[in-house]
This record gives structure tokens, C-alpha cells and sequence, in this order.
DNA sequence: ACAAATTTTCAGAAATAATTGAAAGTTTAA
DNA sequence: TTAAACTTTCAATTATTTCTGAAAATTTGT
């Protein structure tokens, strides 16, 4: 069967793309797979596939459940816990902007309100607070748009992108 | 001196931020403290006041010169070799994003194209380019804009932005 | 050409992150 | 209930990344 090769060739890129964002390389890998997988998978599935450990497997199917990508899926006259993944790129794309922007962005945000309040006025701390307060409006207009981003649907989504690229 | 207390939250946030981006820690922080100095810094001062060796400064001064995020100043009278930051953070924006495109998206991109190329015409391998054609789609999208925000200037991503935040 | 000042390199050490695997916990069917 | 089927947890191990520091290389002033 070539597919296979495919397959595996597409996990591979895609958990080097997660590993160089910020994302376990194994997390992105069992996405990958289960992306293209045309039915759900058990945990047994994804260890022989991607030639893991139970424990491994287990977690990173927890945290991709966390984020929203994936669901477990109920066959009926089955015990075990079949995982599907949410197969729209447009909504993957809007969940993983969601956990991104709640994990690292608004922490980052927090803190550069809070230095943005200092009352501090010695030439130093002025120009401090100017530098520190062009980062800030950048940053809280990243976060805004990435808000109006997740909220949106496909459709808008499309259109602002076709209205960028144009 | 209050004001090195913020200087150094600044330094430590951005370090995080920078780790969960997939950018080296030392990076992220040797780039906030020259995005905050006023004046040029040597290495002996990065060392200094960041408490890291030598060769991790170096190491990350080329670095950061290799994004063009930081540039080489001499100074007349003084061998030492000084360092300025690229401060308009519209600018560094899309430094970031070029070399992020060119180092993760690009190489993922040419995977992608490639799995699209394949010929087979059983049933499963027409999923499996239907699912990745989709993938590849929006990847390629998000390509071009990349690229039109790295080409453009800070007046027109101030446009587009307020266009989407409206 | 020399030598002091400075920068670069990189093998080994240290720190950090990911993974395993087996034991503990939970669920379910009879 | 009980026990088999299955899932979860987490201490210990393994892998990966980052950092150090001293030696080598380079640059510059005399």
C-alpha cells in the first residue's frame, strides 16, 4: 500500500511544523494522523502507528481534546474510545488561534499593562514607558484581531483573507 | 533604580513569550533588553545583565543579526563591537514573520505539494489529497498573506488591520 | 611583525522536555 | 460483586536543547 508512505511523510511534516510552534511534537502527529484518517482511531491504532507508548498516546489525546481538536467517539458494541478530529482546517485553525492567544498571548499582555501603569518620571522610566507602550498597542492589536478571528466563521474568514491577498 | 525591575520583568516575559513560540529563551531576552535599551549594548554589558557566558551571547547576537532584528554599530574611539535594535515593532513584526515563513511554513508548503502530486486513483488515496489538498489550500493562503504583510509598510498594515478589528 | 583586545567556536556539562511502562484506577457486562 | 477490559497516572529513564568556558581565530593599534 503506498498511502502509507504518504501518511506517514504527512505526520512527519506536520509534527516538525507543530515542534518548531510550540507544540509537542507527538500531540501534532496524532492530529496529522487522525486528520486524515477517514474513521476514528483507538489509542491501540495510534501507538502502532506512530510507535509510541500507551502513556504517550493517552496524554497527547487528552491535551488534543483540551484544545478542541479532536472528540472521542462512542461505537456502539465497542468498549474502547475512538478519537476523531475535527477534519475543517478553517475551524482547526480558529481552535488552535483560541488556545494560543489564552495560553501565551494574554499573559504577555497582562504584563505589559501592568508595566504600562508606572507612574514613574525620570527621563529613564519615560522612554521605558514609550517603547514599552508601542509594544503594548501592537500587541493588544494582535490580540484583538486574533478575537475577531476566532469568533468568526469560514466565511469571513475567506473574505478577509481574499481581501489581504488581493 | 526602579526602573530596572520593569526592565527585567520586560526581558523575562518576552523570554517566555519568545520559548513558546519555538524561539530560543536567551534569544527572546537579548532581543528585549537592545528593544529597550536606548543606547547601544556590548556584549560584556548582555552578559552582565542577563548573568550568561560568553558564548551564549555570541551565539545569539549572530542570531539575532541572521533576523535582522539587531544590527552591528561602532563606535569611534572603542574596539567593542555594539549592538542596536530594530525599534518600530511594526518592523520587527514582519522581520519575525519573514524568517518564520521562510524557515517552517516554506519547507511544510513543498511537503505538502508534493503529497498533492500523487496519482493513485484507489479510494482511500482520493481522500487522503482530498484532506491534504484542503490542507494544502489554506496553508498556501496564509502564505500569501504572510508574504504580502513582509513586503508591505507599517501604513498598510495599519489599514488592514483596523479593517478587520472594525 | 607583534601582541593585546576582542570575537568565535565547539566539546562537554547542565538544564529541560518528552517518553516509557507498569501499577493504580475506573468502567462495564454478566 | 467480580473480574476482565480499558484508561490514567507518574517516577524513572531517555532524548533533546541550551549553555558554559576555555582554546583558537581574528582584528587592530603601534
Amino acid at each position: 500500500m503506498e498511502t502509507n508512505q504518504h501518511v506517514e511523510k504527512f505526520y512527519q511534516a506536520w509534527g516538525t511544523l507543530g515542534s518548531n510552534w510550540g507544540i509537542n511534537k507527538t500531540m501534532a502527529q496524532i492530529h496529522a494522523l487522525l486528520l486524515i484518517s477517514e474513521n476514528s482511531l483507538t489509542t491501540e491504532d495510534i501507538m502502532e502507528k506512530l510507535n509510541i507508548s500507551r502513556g504517550n498516546t493517552n496524554m497527547n489525546l487528552r491535551a488534543l481534546m483540551d484544545w478542541g481538536l479532536i472528540q472521542k467517539e462512542h461505537k456502539k458494541g465497542e468498549r474502547k474510545e475512538h478519537f476523531v478530529a475535527e477534519k475543517d482546517i478553517w475551524k482547526v485553525s480558529r481552535l488552535i488561534a483560541r488556545e494560543r492567544r489564552k495560553r501565551e498571548l494574554e499573559p504577555a499582555l497582562k504584563i505589559l499593562e501592568e508595566l504600562r501603569s508606572i507612574k514613574d518620571t525620570d527621563a529613564e522610566s519615560k522612554r521605558f514607558k514609550k517603547q514599552i507602550d508601542e509594544v503594548y498597542k501592537f500587541t493588544s492589536m494582535v490580540d484583538s484581531i486574533l478575537d475577531k478571528f476566532i469568533k468568526s466563521n469560514t466565511s469571513w474568514m475567506m473574505k478577509i483573507f481574499a481581501y489581504i491577498a488581493k
